[in-house]
DNA sequence: GCGACAG
DNA sequence: ATCTTGTCGC
């Protein structure tokens, strides 16, 4: 018999998704086999202030073997928080660039898990198809969760790019040789600019569109910002409680 | 072989 | 990511 093609984001995440690796190479033919379910050819959900937002985060404090993970989703017109969760534990895998979501993943999946309802969006701080694999953080997580997500870095890890102009809403392609697999969009005026890609059910061009929306003032989008704090606050009641994860 | 290297 | 003082500017 041969095998029917798969059709990529028709029913639930496989459980492979979730699958914890213990060395690099294991991570690493993880990627090569959950990029097959990554789905490009969808615009995404449309950057006109309909819908939710979330935005995830991770913390850590590697001498206590802690991570903390929060999601902070907000209404996609107002940016108002409109709900929250974060998770604690140990640290499932080193810090290894390329297999950044086996590090992250897992404790975003159960800070969602905790959300009533989830989010049309999700905003990754990190990378989505720019990825030496084109399967970075944000591709990684959309597959584990078939939403939609899109990855926001604030370096331009080992791609190329020429400086967008001065100002806000300014962009150039960020390449990895002559295929373009991300952009440097501006997101306030004479910053620096973050580094956006897409990630699962999202085009580029609908991504920057997005990332506009949730910078009215600050470089980093809303959602991450307020993830940022979440976790580190998250992390910190942690470590005031006691937990820790010693060998 | 030696750097560079999302967070 | 995380360790960390002061400093410049709106």
């Amino acid at each position: 018999m041969t095998d029917v093609p798969t059709p990529p984001a028709a029913g639930p995440p496989p459980d492979r998704c979730r699958a914890a690796p213990r060395t690099e190479a294991e991570a690493v033919a993880l990627q090569e086999s959950l990029r097959s379910l990554l789905v490009r050819d969808e615009s995404g959900p449309p950057a006109d202030g309909t819908g939710t937002v979330a935005g995830v985060d991770v913390a850590y404090d590697d001498a206590r073997d802690l991570v903390a993970a929060a999601v902070v989703v907000l209404d996609a017109g107002s940016l108002d928080v409109v709900a929250e969760a974060t998770a604690v534990g140990p640290v499932p895998f080193p810090y290894v660039p390329g297999l950044l979501a086996f590090r992250e993943v897992p404790a975003v999946l159960r800070a969602l898990d905790r959300l009533d309802d989830l989010p049309d969006l999700v905003v990754c701080d990190g990378y989505g198809v720019a990825h030496p694999r084109r399967f970075g953080l944000a591709c990684h997580l959309g597959v584990a969760t078939g939403l939609p997500t899109i990855g926001v870095a604030k370096s331009p890890f080992t791609f190329r790019h020429d400086d967008p102009g001065p100002a806000r809403g300014a962009f150039s392609p960020l390449r990895d040789g002559a295929e373009e697999v991300g952009r440097a969009l501006r997101t306030r005026a004479e910053v620096k600019p973050v580094f956006v890609s897409a990630g699962h059910r999202v085009d580029l061009d609908t991504a920057c569109a997005h990332v506009l929306r949730l910078t009215p003032r600050y470089r980093q989008p809303e959602p991450v910002r307020r993830a940022d704090r979440r976790c580190r606050d998250a992390l910190a009641a942690a470590v005031a409680a006691g937990a820790h994860h010693p060998a």
